[in-house]
DNA sequence: CTGAAAGCGCTTACAG
DNA sequence: CTGAAAGCGCTTACAG
């Protein structure tokens, strides 16, 4: 009738419930012949132990935080996809939360995910240094993805920001382009102040000046990219080549670039995402591979599941050029 | 130094345990001012009742459960972001499964839910009538969304899909077309044979026949649709107009007008994707409007935990015809 | 309107 | 190598 218990397996195996919860946690000390024989009971009775009595006992719950900007975006719909398949593999679930980039809400999910008691937090961090720092917790196992947000203390698994801009911008150069414009967010991130930062030094490596002009840092989301992408490319000495650096910016440039009807500005966009190969002509990205990203990540926070005090790692996997098109445009002549 | 619990707000009320946890749950019959000295304690002390204990004590997480096809799709992402936001603002936390369109997956996940301990539960159903109905719980309040799978006794929340297929279609004929394809995935899927019905229906008010070599219904996600599509869409006299039945199946119907370098074909899908503005020409869709059934099932879902016994409501929102150009396209001459 | 007691199903700390 | 006891922080069922 109702959900078998620790006694009734304790009760059909012949041991007490203190054996029965050695071999539920792998505890070593129990004589195989033992275990054997509780397996079977465990098996017989279909048990599952109550994760609820667990986390009161003392410990943790099968359960895996998951905290990222927003819950509908490609990037993160892939992670989430990665770590819900990879937890429920390992009998666990997730918690998933969502951070909207604000930072006090960043704190209070982060709180009560802990609160309710999860095993591990898998985290896309935010804030800068301290701050990005000071709200992860350090009972229990944290894995930072996308970004490091200098949290030195805890793995982190991220791109080659720095790389990935360069070989785009290098890309463009090499296709003859000259006058290469930069779209990204705030440069409060520091995803964003890197892709910067390789955007600059592929122009500077190329004997090319970094012109602020073509530099913008304020396009928040794809509606504020637009405008701005719409204002970068309409005058008749606009850049040839724009790079911009996140799927949401590059849905602006995409929509710009469609309002004024402009089909021959070179566009390379940090983040692959849906539909980018029917675009006219297709959107050539830089791939941050988030499913390898997302794996990665699970993969470290399982290790640290098991040993918590394992050295502090940092994963830094490569991003792929994927030429689809855009990126491969000469740049127009003058009009 | 630890978290306080219901024995701290007690003892600072002035009051027993009891008497916090009548005012925790909201039961009556507590005075006014006995609850006022107890919502200060719980505020003085930041208070947050434990999970967990809460559970084994009987009663229900704060949680809800949400099961749909796959996590990474613009469809059930819209649906994730809604539920969560909804939960987190009535202190909830959302814990998130799939199923991979998978009938034994889909079974354990729900069960492991249950098993969790989750207030209620929102499930994008998988199967068909006594199928689909057995594997959802009758202990907790479960809200059914986007098909209804013949299950009758659960609040469900889905679209017209008959109605909203029939108006893409008879749009399509009233700018000329006389042969318009069918791609849909399998026909195991209620809400494919919806939208088949609206589309044959439509033909037939229309005095058209219905063509089953126009008909393709085995096109199961978008890898699937695409070689089908090409062998649709290929042949001299082939239609000319596509209706295809869900975004994924659009994708492959997209991908094979881009392989075709056709833009002549006419074009509407069910359900709309990010960048469909995008595509040369613009696609048109059927609305789905995943934020408003989202919340939609949220409402009831929140009526449902207040009271269990309410009765049970089927709702079906209205889809929009969201004209963008591919919809539009007239009829292509001989070839 | 309020409270004392028992119990939910585990775990930790201690014995042997 | 195995077990008896206490306790985690709530809730339900029963009193008064």
């Amino acid at each position: 009738m109702s959900e078998p218990t620790i006694y009734d397996v304790a009760r059909e195996a012949g041991f007490s419930i203190k054996t029965v919860s050695r071999v539920l946690n792998g505890e070593d000390g129990v004589r195989p012949e033992t275990v054997a024989r509780v397996r079977a009971a465990i098996d017989h009775l279909d048990y599952h132990p109550n994760p609820a009595a667990r986390r009161l006992g003392g410990g943790k719950l099968p359960t895996i935080g998951l905290v990222v900007d927003s819950l509908n975006d490609p990037f993160f719909g892939e992670v989430i996809a990665v770590v819900e398949r990879r937890a429920v593999e390992m009998g666990m679930d997730v918690l998933v939360a969502s951070t909207g980039m604000d930072a006090a809400r960043n704190q209070s999910q982060i709180e009560r995910l802990v609160r309710r008691g999860v095993a591990g937090l898998i985290v896309a961090p935010f804030g800068e240094g301290q701050a990005a720092r000071a709200v992860l917790p350090d009972k229990i196992p944290v894995v930072v993805i996308d970004r490091q947000c200098g949290i030195l203390d805890k793995d982190v698994v991220r791109v080659t920001d720095h790389e990935g801009a360069h070989e785009a911008v290098c890309h463009l150069i090499a296709h003859g382009h000259r006058r290469i414009a930069f779209l990204g967010e705030t440069a409060e991130f520091s995803t964003v102040r890197d892709r910067l930062a390789g955007y600059s030094d592929a122009l500077l490596d190329a004997g090319l000046e970094v012109d602020g002009q073509l530099i913008e840092t304020t396009c928040w989301d794809a509606d504020a990219a637009y405008p701005l992408a719409l204002a970068m490319l309409a005058p008749a000495d606009a850049p040839t080549a724009v790079f911009a650096s996140t799927p949401l910016v590059g849905l602006g440039v995409l929509r710009a670039l469609k309002r004024l009807d402009r089909q021959d500005v070179a566009l390379v966009v940090f983040g692959d995402f849906p539909l980018a190969e029917l675009m006219t002509p297709p959107t050539t990205v830089v791939d941050q591979q988030p499913t390898a990203l997302a794996e990665a990540a699970f993969d470290h926070l399982a290790r640290r599941l098991e040993d918590p005090v394992a050295a502090v790692v940092e994963t830094v996997l490569p991003t792929r050029l994927v030429q689809r098109g855009s990126g491969e445009l000469p740049p127009r002549g003058p009009r």
